[in-house]
DNA sequence: CTGTTAGCGCGTTCAC
DNA sequence: GTGAACGCGCTAACAG
């Protein structure tokens, strides 16, 4: 089934079937209507080998997911992203890659990786949306608010009376908890955090930097972390030492995963969208990809602040 | 940059360098070597749409992710599945789609579904690996052992001296939950189960699940659920109404996702391995890509019961 | 063992 | 407004 065929079955020429194809001007109504109707008679499909090798689109997108296995926020997160991603595409094909140097033959790709350091993307010679505010280079970017995020927890530390506050950072290359943290010292700027510990993105490691703070400002009575799941390592630890959760100690995470709304007490945190993160940096890549001018060169979606018992 | 330059670089006709690139045997070492050279000082890579216009494949193949979002078992799933199947890919390009209608120019696919009745597949005139056992049609699949798990499970709850068990099933239209709660009555085979409730897959459904299940047997004292969502539920309604786990009941979920062991208590349940479910797959579906004969049908992998604070 | 040749299906000039 | 002709980069016959 080819070009040849529907033309045939339309009493054209294979160029004009192209052109109808192609949506490009100059064609009668008439011919168009027959090239339309043999087209769906046929129910013929372009190749696509054939189309990008006469032409110079390939109308495929990678999704490049740059990440170590401990080193993801959660997995409703990758989930999310590449669901919202895929939505967003528009008839294209995306093909995910874990190892950028895999991908080639592709209009365009969406990066999603935790590292604000990545030095990967540039190495892709075509148009590339980052989800998540790269740390280094000046790459178009889709990133949830992070920084407003941390100024509503901070904000509700405040209003909760909690003014020996303590944060669990998070590694200092991931661009998600810098942000955050920075919009806590943002609420808190008159009185600024009594101490704060870098860590990595799992419970242990949360519950491991908990400890560290505990151990030099033993009556901290304010905890922000920088993602849920440390939050969970630092409820478990608080729970082992038997301080009370939000009577002693108040926890504020970042994320909303699954996990806030298990834990005991359930986890005030802050939430982000995934899923929209994915779609919108989607619909950013495909503008770009169709010659739109004047995008945004970073769009920053809101995040909303949820009380749970925590806090 | 194309087998032209490359060739001439080597001194040869650009055959020579095609049959180097494709492994065809029939070229004398020193050539071989030539075109190596030439290739690797000309960091050559073939174009993707050539190759699959000219020859007969295409090089990549199809993950197929057919889901609704409320019927996913855990979101670590799916990740897990895509992680694994990605890199036992073995340098194919992995097309993911949602709709398998949209796919096309592939060699293969890699079909990754909760339902088991999905009439999708064969649709794709290629060859299919499933990721879970279809319960209606003859393709080829990898599974976890949900079967034995089950019985695991079963075991255990009689181990704990647990007479009136009772079953959270989720859908009956879900193979692997059908497959659980199987192994469980293989176990129990003396006694069978005392209630056995359908269920979506989400906290919320196993909460309405678990307060049926009590309705009707008041005194159960063991509870299967075919997932860990469910249980999640189950236990928040068991805490409702004052039950105490596991003294007065005993709980076991199935997957050992993150939240068995952040909720209270640690729920007792049998772990699978995402990762290996779809890295298998991708091997499966490659091997048969490549023509090996004598493949198994059905590939099954082993689950192991994980025993926490819930039983 | 190696080179020559003929398309794969399509977009894109050009003429008409 | 429409058709004819060329070539994208490669694989797969076929010669030699």
């Amino acid at each position: 089934m080819n070009l040849e065929e529907v033309a045939r079955r339309a009493g054209v020429s294979r160029s004009t079937v192209s052109r109808v194809l192609n949506g490009s001007t100059g064609v009668s109504p008439a011919t168009r209507a027959a090239v339309e109707a043999a087209v769906a008679s046929l129910r013929y499909l372009p190749n696509q080998a054939a189309r990008s090798l006469a032409g110079t689109r390939t109308d495929t997108v990678a999704i490049v997911v740059s990440e170590e296995r401990d080193r993801v926020f959660d997995d409703a997160f990758l989930t999310g992203v590449l669901r919202g991603a895929t939505s967003g595409l528009a008839g294209r094909r995306a093909v995910v890659a874990v190892n950028p140097r895999e991908v080639s033959d592709v209009d365009g790709a969406l990066v999603v990786s935790m590292s604000g350091h990545d030095p990967l993307p540039r190495e892709l010679r075509v148009p590339v949306v980052l989800v998540g505010r790269p740390l280094s280079c000046g790459l178009a970017y889709v990133d949830s608010d992070n920084l407003g995020g941390g100024v509503l927890a901070g904000r509700h530390l405040i209003a909760r009376e909690r003014r020996r506050i303590g944060v669990l950072a998070g590694p200092s290359d991931v661009a998600a908890c810098v942000d955050r943290v920075a919009g806590l010292r943002r609420a808190l700027s008159s009185s600024p955090p009594a101490g704060v510990i870098t860590c990595a993105l799992t419970p242990d490691s949360g519950a491991a930097a908990m400890a560290s703070l505990l151990a030099s400002v033993p009556d901290v009575n304010g905890v922000f972390c920088a993602t849920d799941a440390i939050a969970i390592g630092a409820l478990r630890y608080l729970a082992s030492v038997g301080a009370r959760v939000p009577e002693d100690v108040s926890v504020v995470g970042f994320d909303d995963s699954l996990v806030a709304t298990v834990c005991t007490p359930a986890l005030t945190t802050v939430r982000q969208s995934p899923d929209d993160l994915g779609n919108t940096a989607a619909w950013r890549l495909v503008a770009e990809l169709a010659g739109e001018p004047d995008l945004p060169q970073s769009i920053v979606l809101p995040t909303e602040l949820v009380v749970r018992g925590s806090s």
